[in-house]
DNA sequence: CTGAAAGCGCTTACAG
DNA sequence: CTGAAAGCGCTTACAG
């Protein structure tokens, strides 16, 4: 194996200055530069990261924690994400967790372990991020959910406005003629912690607008983010509030699994039930039919991320908290209700 | 931050001895190791990984390389893997590579780089696996795939039998009635380094079994692992060859692909046109209609790339090559051909 | 602008 | 079974 030594010996220099050449260190010769450019190209000398890593202390690469494997919806977030840190030539390295797994404390122990000089979450609970990411010394963004409030040195987020997106849905939906509109997707816990909460509480105050009564225990059904989560509780909620008309799901991969749960109770979409999902992911562009969603723009999510993280690492910068623009898509999946019973 | 160093003083054993607990190595006191393992606890002391494989040379994690992100059937047998692999405490980094990425050079990068222990690849073209292979010294397994041939060593391969999995398809449909097939899925060059040249030569057997005329040009279309890929290519198999009246795609991300374009073209799944994929991932049994596949048995291919990874590790052990089973899962997207027009 | 040297935290022959 | 010491490949004050 090539090392510092070799290179340093090859060029006549010393490995001191063969190391500020590496680094990029100003005080250099553009004469020694050059040289040791040279041999370095010739010899194919990568340096070792570990040796690096020891005097560093950091490591060099940027950590990316997704929380939900289920979620297809990171799945297009991430790999927009991993591009975007290749184009600015930043190794990235993934790690996956449950969807109720404590990210912060994943994070915490991959600090220790592998010394990220900062991390990406995919999702993430604001419980956790308050509780113990002070113990998270390198900079951070989190994506999908706002930290704003919680006002953590070193941590920015960019997200969707939830809240005014699922609004949007609702008043979609009633303007479209639905009238008992029933909502799945989420935790049980109504805490503010989780994205779920946020478009609830979208949904609720949309409903309180428009006059539209909307009761909670009858009319909602939280779920995973999967799609057999979907399809339990689409089930769940056609038997307790079978006269519903459309259905709202929080997230495109619950809306898959709901669809089939739909179908199975022999109705048909969306003749006899409507349903719009949350996300916007590739797939629901290939639904039969078409799955009318909210449009995350995971372009600008990932860009934000990327942009603020790398320019962290570098200046001393403030951390920013952005909303980043939506769309909704009709697709093929709402109907419109002629009679609009009991308006 | 608490260092070997401290740990010994604390124990009061040498810095040596503080090692060889930490690694397992035999020749220490139950004493010894009582004692220092309790400090070790109370003082939360981790290693610190640089500094260890700034020694071992080898770090400690395996990096598992995924080829296409798109597709699907990546996502489910990566879960697999990596639970795998936690279960076993080994820590894993993932890396996405395109589709048609040179995967062993990327893993050459990544050796340089990272040092991880070993590999694990999630698909790969035995083209490159025999120019380049022999420079990456770690053990490694290759899944969905197989590198019998190419007698690598170090590394193990575990796959379906594409061929036979894909005769079967083929012997499915014609027994349903179907006699005009069309094929959709693979790359365009024939070169047998790829799963979708194994699974095409599978169908070209079975037709000829079965005494049915095949026509490659006519009957046959390449497509990306992706649901746009098999959205284009099923547009074009049905331009070019209207009269079939079904179609395989080999992979389930092309079929759903594919079933967007059928239904585009005003044709009902399966009334007018059957169609029936192959990995098995999840979302097939939410599609509607469920989408008729071969389900490969990721949790068996998850579990043997593991086993026999570590394995290998941590002893001197041939490598392997094995198939593993496989089933066909009807669904409901293939129809029953009352008439079989021309037999 | 450059070199000599200390030191990062650990592992591992070597000697006892 | 244990300790003292060399050394892994690099970075970075320090001195010039």
């Amino acid at each position: 194996m090539v090392t510092i030594k070799d290179i340093a010996e090859l060029s006549g220099y010393s490995i001191g200055t063969v190391s500020r050449v590496i680094n990029n260190h100003p005080d250099v010769s553009q004469k020694a530069r050059d040289k040791i450019d040279q041999v370095i190209r010739e010899q194919n000398f990568h340096p070792n990261s570990n040796a690096r890593g020891l005097k560093q202390v950091l490591n060099t690469s940027i950590s990316i924690i997704v929380r939900g494997f289920h979620n297809m919806f990171f799945e297009g977030l991430l790999e927009q994400v991993q591009a975007d840190l290749r184009e600015n030539g930043e190794e990235a390295e993934v790690t996956f967790l449950d969807e109720n797994a404590d990210e912060v404390q994943a994070a915490l122990e991959i600090l220790r372990v592998r010394k990220p000089k900062g991390f990406i979450f995919l999702g993430g609970n604001l419980e956790y991020f308050r509780a113990e990411y002070p113990g998270i010394d390198v900079p951070s963004v989190l994506l999908t959910n706002t930290t704003e409030e919680l006002k953590l040195p070193g941590l920015s987020s960019f997200t969707t406005d939830d809240e005014r997106a699922a609004g949007e849905v609702i008043r979609y939906l009633v303007r479209m003629g639905h009238r008992k509109i029933g909502i799945i997707g989420g935790s049980q816990s109504r805490t503010g912690s989780q994205v779920g909460y946020r478009r609830l509480m979208g949904c609720e105050k949309a409903f309180q607008e428009s006059g539209i009564p909307f009761d909670l225990k009858k009319q909602y059904e939280p779920s995973l983010f999967s799609m057999q989560g979907g399809y339990d509780a689409a089930r769940k909620l056609l038997d307790k509030a079978p006269d519903i008309t459309a259905i709202f799901a929080i997230g495109d991969t619950i809306a898959i699994g709901a669809m089939r749960a739909i179908r199975d109770q022999g109705l048909c979409i969306p003749e006899d039930i409507s349903i719009i999902g949350y996300d916007g992911i590739e797939e629901s562009r290939f639904m039969i039919p078409r799955l009318a969603t909210i449009r995350q723009d995971t372009e600008a999510l990932a860009m934000r991320a990327v942009e603020d993280l790398l320019f962290r690492l570098n200046y001393r910068h403030p951390v920013r908290h952005e909303y980043v623009p939506f769309e909704l898509v009709e697709g093929e999946s709402v109907s419109i209700m002629d009679e609009s019973p009991e308006i």
